[in-house]
DNA sequence: GTCACTGCTTGAAACCTTTCAATCACCAGG
DNA sequence: CCTGGTGATTGAAAGGTTTCAAGCAGTGAC
C-alpha cells in the first residue's frame, strides 16, 4: 500500500486520485474550494500512499512559517522552563508552534541557534541571550527578524525587550537581611558576564549604601555559573572562612545557588537561618519546598513570557505599526524560614 | 548597503560579486573548490548584501536537515530536562542541532508537534509519548521516519526504546517502606493515562504479593498530573484522612509530587519521616535539597538522553544495518531523611 | 603544435509546493 | 439558442538552493 521506495509528493497524490496538482493543493490549502467527493477521493489518495506534506517546499513558496522559537540560557532551570510555557500558552491561542532551545550559557551555542532559527525563517525569536548587546541581535533585527529578548534589556530600543528590575531585586533582599540585623552579606554568583549577576549584585550595593554602610561590606563569592552544583561549592567556601569573619548571610544571584548553597550548609551543621540567612532570586517552585523554606525575590515567570509573546506576535503581525516596548516588571520579596526563622 | 526592499539571495550575492550562482553555492558548501580571491569576494558581497541562507530552500534541495528534535512530556519537570541534556550532548558532538518540544501531557499537542516535525523532514526524533502504542509513532516508523522512545517501551519492536524498569523502581520504594515496618501505604500518582504512574503502581503491588500482602493494602490517591501543585493537594486530603487508619507512608510516582506532599505535610504540622515517611520518584537535584532531604528512586536521567539520541544517530546513519534496540536501565534507591529518620 | 590533465567556474535542471489566471461544464435567464 | 454567471478544476510559473555535467584556461609532456 505505501509506496516505500521514494518519497511520496503531490504528485503522486494527484495521479492516484486523478486531478491535478492544484486540486490536491487547495484539498490541502483550501478545502471549501473543492467538491465533496473530489476531497474525498484526494484525501483517500494521500492516506493509501502515506503522504506527508513537505514542510520545506511549502515555506520556500509561502516565504514564511507558523514557528516561533526561545532561546533560553538554561533548559534546567525551572525559572526559564516556567517562563517558556508562558510563551507556548500565547503561541498555542495563535496557533503558533514553539520550539525551544537550550544555549546552555554558552555564546557560541546560543549565535549558531540564532544563525540556525534565521535561516530557517521563522515567524520570530525570543531570546534570553547571555549578552544582550551581542551583534547578533543587531544583525537580526536589521534583517527584519521580530525578536523580542526575555528577562534582560538592551541599550539601543531596536527591538523589544520584557524583563524585571533586577536592581530593584538585589536592592529589596538586601535591605530585608539589613532589617533583620545582618551586617557582614555575602553576595554568591557568576559568572560576571551575565547581566542577572551584575544588575542584582549592583542592587545589593546600592542598598548598602542608601543605609549608609560601603559597598564593599559585600563579600562576593564568585562562581561559576548559577547551578545547584556551584552552590554546594559555595557552601563549602563559605563554611572553611573563619568563624569569626563569616557573613551571616549570604544572598544568592538564583534560587538554584541558594538551594545549593542551603544543602551544603545543613550538611556541614551550619543551621539557618541562625548562622546563615540565605536569600535566594527567582521563587521557583522548588524554593518553598527546600530543607528549610527559602526567602526569595519572587519574579512573574509565566507573565514574562506571555507578554514577551504577545509582543513578538504582534510585531510579527503589525509590522508597521508596532511600536518597541520595554516593559519591565517589580518583583517581589517572599520571606520564609531560610531568613525569618 | 543592506537591501531591506527584498530578501537577498544567492542571485543577488553572484550579481554583486561578479560570479555564477554555482560559484556561490560553492563558496558555501565546498569552500576550498573556490579560489581564494573568489572566495573573499563572494564573502564580501554576502555580508554586505546581509545574505542569510535560505533553509528552506536548502533543504527542499538536499532533502535533509541537521535538526534532531525531542518532544518531551513535561518542560518544567527536571528529570525531562536533564535527559534533554544527555540528548544535546551527544547531538552537539555529531554537529546536529536539537529542538526542544513541550507537548503538556497533551496528546494532541503531542500529535500536532510530530507532524509538524514530519513535515519538517528532521533527521530524527526523540519523543517521551503520552501513550508510547499511539499510532502515530507507528505511522513515522512507517514513513521512515528514525524514532527513538525515551523513558517508556513499546509492545512491538518496530523502533529504539530506552528506559528504566518502572516495575523494579516501584518494587524498591515499597520493600524500602516494608524493611521499615510501614504497613499502610499511599501511592500518589496519576493520570491513569501515564505508563509511568501504572508501572510504577504495579511494581508497587507486586512488592506487596511477594511480601505475603495484599495488593489492596495500597491506597491509592489519584492525582491529575505529576506537578508540585498536584501534590500540595494530594496532602490535604491525606492529612484529611482519620488518623487511625491514615498511611504512615507514601510512594509518589515522581519527585515533584512528592516535594509537594513533603511540603503541604510539614505546614500542616504531620512530622516527616515519623508521622508520614515519603518517597519519590526520579531523584531530581531538588530532592536531596528539600525540606526534609528525600527519598527517591534514581533513574541515570544524563544516560537515558544519550543513550537515545546514540541509537537515534546510528539509526539515521547506518539506516540499513541499524538493529532496533531496547535498552532497560535499572533505577537504584537512594535513601535520606524522608523515610529514615 | 597537439594532447592530456588540473583547477575553477558555469548554467541548467531538479527539489516540491503554492498560487493564479485560464478553462471547462453547467445552469438560469432572456 | 445564446449569454452571463457560477463553481470546480487545471497547468504553468515561481520560489531559492544545490548538484552535476560541461566548459574554459592554463600547464607540462611529448
Amino acid at each position: 500500500m505505501v509506496n516505500r521506495s521514494r518519497p511520496v509528493g503531490v504528485k503522486d497524490v494527484a495521479a492516484a486520485a486523478n486531478v491535478s496538482l492544484g486540486t490536491v493543493s487547495n484539498v490541502l490549502n483550501r478545502p471549501h474550494r473543492v467538491s465533496a467527493d473530489t476531497r474525498e477521493r484526494v484525501e483517500t489518495a494521500m492516506r493509501e500512499l502515506g503522504f506527508v506534506r513537505n514542510e520545506s517546499a511549502r515555506q520556500l513558496r509561502a516565504g514564511q512559517s507558523r514557528t516561533l522559537a526561545y532561546v533560553m540560557l538554561d533548559a534546567t532551570n525551572p525559572f526559564f522552563t516556567d517562563v517558556a510555557q508562558g510563551i507556548e500558552e500565547v503561541a498555542e491561542d495563535h496557533d503558533l508552534t514553539v520550539f525551544l532551545c537550550n544555549s546552555d550559557n554558552r555564546p557560541e551555542r546560543e549565535l549558531a541557534y540564532l544563525q540556525r532559527l534565521e535561516q530557517q525563517r521563522v515567524q520570530g525569536l525570543l531570546v534570553t541571550p547571555v549578552d544582550p548587546e551581542s551583534p547578533m541581535l543587531a544583525d537580526l533585527v536589521r534583517h527584519g527578524v521580530p525578536v523580542v529578548v526575555v528577562d534582560r534589556t538592551r541599550d539601543t530600543e531596536d527591538l523589544c525587550t520584557v524583563s524585571v528590575d533586577d536592581e530593584l531585586g538585589g536592592r529589596l533582599a538586601i535591605e530585608h537581611l539589613l532589617d533583620l540585623g545582618h551586617r557582614r552579606i555575602a553576595f554568591i554568583g557568576g559568572p560576571e558576564q551575565l547581566g542577572q549577576v551584575r544588575e542584582r549584585r549592583a542592587g545589593a550595593r546600592a542598598a548598602l549604601v542608601e543605609r549608609d554602610r560601603s559597598p564593599d561590606d559585600l563579600v562576593v563569592i564568585a562562581t561559576n555559573a548559577l547551578t545547584v552544583a556551584e552552590g554546594l561549592a559555595a557552601g563549602e567556601r563559605l563554611a572553611g572562612l573563619p568563624k569569626r569573619s563569616r557573613p551571616t548571610a549570604a544572598f544568592c544571584a538564583n534560587d538554584l545557588l541558594a538551594l545549593g548553597l542551603l544543602q551544603r550548609a545543613v550538611s556541614l551543621g551550619m543551621r539557618v537561618p541562625d548562622e546563615l540567612a540565605i536569600v535566594g532570586y527567582d521563587d521557583i517552585d522548588f524554593a518553598a519546598a527546600a530543607a528549610v523554606p527559602l526567602t526569595s525575590v519572587r519574579q512573574p515567570r509565566r507573565l514574562l513570557g506571555r507578554t514577551a509573546a504577545e509582543l513578538l506576535i504582534d510585531e510579527a503581525g503589525n509590522g508597521d505599526d508596532h511600536r518597541h516596548q520595554r516593559v519591565v516588571f517589580t518583583p517581589e520579596l517572599v520571606a520564609r524560614t531560610s531568613t525569618c526563622g
